[in-house]
DNA sequence: CTATTATTTCGATTATACTAGAAATATTTA
DNA sequence: TAAATATTTCTAGTATAATCGAAATAATAG
């Protein structure tokens, strides 16, 4: 995952109202419910919601399939997998040479 | 942790800008760097860098300590893995009765 | 076609964030 | 004290985001 990706993804999981929608959709499962029941749930104006869920649906988070009237929406929980990656990638893999620790005379430069 | 704390630790790493940084520091593992280190490396002006800094700070994904004339910054390992354990959890538990999934008479009222 | 339900678009307000240059402050070394 | 290095504060321009009511548009059922 690019480190653009993953900041404009982090970013829009960084909206507590965005969030709540994500947990609960999380606690849906792949099956996903309804736009109006997630408004109604989350007590979300319906305009906002749509926002909230253009946003989630634009990085890849978030889909939707309609059914009658209803659309039904889920997580992509492969998408929150591969943010989640992101942020620990390399925890464990300090790479940095000492030597780029320190400022050095070539930092000076 | 709290919805509105993860959601505010995801909004200061969803910035393209924090991001390069915060992933510099985990790179630099538990020792750290110096801030212009960072500020040389990854060519980001200071003034932009100390109020990035101050964001991470904010949310306690950076810890500093200051040596001599400079500051020594490094990433809080734990605080990541709490943002990051936030996305995740609950993943599995797909909780939501399926009765909350449609609309029923009772949504309507 | 009409009514009903579901969702989106529009429009406007308000607030907050990103960026960075210049000047100020701190800290050490000579 | 003076000079050098390191970091922060101040300030301001610009841009983008959050919010939501009202109206518009789908989609279906009768």
């Amino acid at each position: 995952m690019k480190l653009e990706d993953a900041a404009e993804t982090l970013a829009q999981l960084g909206n507590p109202t965005r969030l709540e929608v994500v947990r609960y959709l999380v606690k849906a499962g792949p099956s996903g419910v309804p736009v109006g029941s997630i408004q109604k749930q989350l007590k979300i104006p319906a305009s906002t919601l749509t926002h909230h869920l253009k946003h989630l649906k634009g990085v890849g988070l978030l889909m939707q399939k309609r059914e009658k009237t209803n659309l039904w929406c889920s997580i992509n929980f492969d998408r929150l997998h591969e943010v989640s990656d992101f942020l620990l990638e390399e925890c464990c893999s300090f790479s940095l040479r000492e030597s780029d620790k320190v400022k050095t005379e070539s930092d000076a430069a």
